[in-house]
DNA sequence: GGTTGTGAAAAAATTCACAGCG
DNA sequence: CGCTGTGAATTTTTTCACAACC
């Protein structure tokens, strides 16, 4: 899970179940997917396994939002497309701001799965005058004094921090300040936040690291070669479940 | 959760619960930045405020790992950053390739996040011609047709892919093909795989999509206005639990 | 006194398995 | 029959709360 909300657990959800939330985007995109192919009806199995999850929680996540689909039919794919995208908020247009244009932050901006799904950019702000004015996807970047401006004049709610991770808390506060309550925040910090905020964070090395851990698993099968440690310090070891039973560093990969 | 695998839940992890595995970077983290400010040792409740936990289940976490703290005291900080860097497989150096390097790719081969986590970009690869040779991150972009090459020369088993959705299935083939056991994609679509290979993904618009959830339902908390649903099709609706308790579309957001 | 480590309790999420309906 | 919707069972994750220990 590359998520991970600071206070508040968020509104708790009037019932659907937050790993059930977290989930309905897939299955919006498999369903936009079959619709493009002007498939009429789709099986939960069949759904499942576009989406990539198995039926069962399919079934008992789209029991949540209510009976949308046909018993011995399926659920019929333009009427789930809907639901689920009423349900996520998605018919409404989401002005946003991206702060930060860099590297990322114009990966951001040129990104087509926001447009696609109810998100507008409202505005692209980067602290670096010279980038001021320069058309970043079409948009003119503009400078963070109007930060504040442009979150009220667009009425914008959600922001997204692309900025390096020293910047992010003052983006996020002055965002906070102007009125946002909802942010995407794509800087190696942990965002502190007043109640009633929602953040969420993207780090991009977390997911690596997580394939690093079962890679290694995957490879350090046998090895138990023992690298010796870089010198504890303070605190000593003397209990006895100190070391994980399996060896470490594996010296190289198999072809 | 911007994640998800397909086949395989991974090794079961010998006994470190997955939730656990994916909070570990988290930590790393926050207590890399304590080594740097040169902190000794911290208590799990600092820790836990700085990784942006509870400290229950940073113990908890911890627990599994082993005995790492001390009693009255807490946690000696480079002790800890070489436990979880083990435990992560950071101690060793896992190259990676980049396929696809659009303004996202460009965004990851400059991020300092893995350079800095045991990871080493060993490759960027693409598959316009024009792009051949360019320097991005002061790497040479290189033609796909290298790639089964570029795999197997650097034994590389962990691919990042951040080609458009369309390209993302053949390239993923072909990195397996070639050797690649782990798989971080970043392309909007579900990747299928052979067993033994783990896939993660991050899908940038499902966590906006998530924020918009819990924003609708802030914004929400009056409004019923019935928008008129964009008819539905087959399957007719007729059951009582049919809709949602909660109104639609809220017109604007505060403020 | 302060803080860890962890059983035990509680809550959440997943899976099973099948009744019920089309 | 086929497939949904869902209670019940199971598994996983989180939280509590306190004994053990420095």
């Amino acid at each position: 899970m590359a998520t991970g909300r600071t206070h508040r657990p968020a509104t708790r959800s009037r019932g659907i179940p937050e790993a059930t939330v977290a989930r309905l985007p897939l299955y919006l995109r498999a369903l936009t997917a079959l619709s493009e192919r002007s498939v009429p009806t789709v099986s939960s199995e069949e759904l499942a396994a576009a989406a990539g999850v198995n039926s069962a929680k399919l079934r008992k996540d789209f029991s949540y939002l209510g009976s949308y689909g046909t018993r011995g039919v399926g659920y019929d794919v333009e009427y789930l497309v809907y639901q689920i995208s009423r349900e996520l908020g998605l018919t409404q247009d989401w002005p946003v701001v991206i702060v930060g244009i860099g590297n990322l932050g114009a990966a951001l901006a040129n990104y087509g799965g926001f447009a696609s799904r109810g998100f507008r950019v409202a505005a692209l702000i980067d602290a670096d005058p010279a980038m001021a004015g320069k058309p970043v996807a079409g948009i003119p970047v503009q400078h963070s004094d109007e930060l504040e401006s442009i979150i009220q004049d667009n009425g914008v709610s959600i922001g997204v921090i692309a900025t390096p991770a020293g910047a992010a808390q003052p983006v996020c506060d002055r965002l906070v300040a102007a009125g946002v309550t909802s942010i995407l925040n794509f800087a190696p910090t942990v965002l502190t936040v007043p109640d009633g905020v929602d953040v969420r964070k993207v780090d991009l090395s977390i997911e690596l690291q997580i394939l690093a851990f079962h890679e290694q698993r995957k490879a350090g099968e046998e090895a138990t070669a023992r690298t010796s440690a870089p010198a504890p310090a303070a605190a000593r070891r003397d209990s006895a479940t100190d070391q994980g039973p399996d060896g470490d560093v594996p010296a190289v990969m198999p072809a």
